[in-house]
DNA sequence: CTTGACCCTGTACTATGGTACAGGGTGTAA
DNA sequence: TTACACCCTGTACCATAGTACAGGGTCAAG
């Protein structure tokens, strides 16, 4: 298997090297390996959950709750019943935010369009659209 | 025009009445207008600029990109090109975000489904799905 | 055989987004 | 008229999520 030092993982992933050993006292990853000398060394697996923490912080999840996204997995011989509760909660959550964009979104298209529609001289009739918040 | 004060605003809204001064201070509210004996009053406005914050924040936005998204307004007499580009910008963050929650919601369908299905003593086959990123 | 580019640990500092007083004013209700 | 619930300002503190050293080890290239 391959493996990667800390400064390779960080160059790969986009992320300060620091980060990662912050993410790991925060327990996001696992305690890498260590080779002889004692350098960290991270596998795939570990450079595709730091990429799965920065796509859903960008998402708006903080850290705490991609630990629990993290855990929802089912471990032999347990029952799914927790982990499908967990799961059924967070899909609510991601659903939620997506209609929250969603109405965003339209907010923006329907401002970009009157934009592009209008003449320049003329006044565009945005004002209030946006921050009346009755569209989201 | 009905006026609040903050302790109202801020009960309306469900945020701390202290955030009110600090978004008051970061200038993602005007400064409010006063009562004779200096008491702040905001608005309807207020309290939607208020929910549309909180909204935004929810949904992975930091102050200073929702301060750019209250910006995004057009003034009479002034060309729309900025704002247009702007708000383009801001539409494919936007659509970013809708793309990864909707991998991250598959996921969790997928997940759920299969715990569904399974019986509660046989091993859910969910192990590595999750982490492995791929799919986000 | 030392210089540079890595790595290690521990600890201190930072930015963001609040939250909590302290010390003081106002206005109504008992 | 005083007690209470509000409000004001300023400033200090807090949690989260990093980021930046300091002080030291390893190893390959010049």
């Amino acid at each position: 298997m391959k493996t990667m030092t800390r400064g390779e993982l960080a160059k790969e992933c986009g992320v300060n090297i620091e980060a990662l050993r912050y993410y790991e006292k925060r327990r996001l990853i696992d305690p890498p390996m260590r080779s002889e000398i004692g350098y960290r060394l991270y596998s795939n697996e570990d450079a595709a959950r730091i990429r799965f923490i920065r796509n859903a912080q960008k998402l708006g999840f903080t850290l705490n709750e991609i630990l629990e996204l993290l855990k929802l997995r089912i471990k032999k011989n347990e029952s799914c019943e927790p982990v499908l509760e967990k799961a059924q909660k967070k899909l609510n959550e991601v659903e939620q935010k997506i209609k929250g964009l969603k109405s965003m979104k339209k907010v923006l298209k329907k401002m970009i369009h009157r934009c592009e529609e209008s003449t320049l001289t003329s006044d565009c009739p945005i004002l209030g659209s946006f921050e009346s918040g009755r569209e989201l």
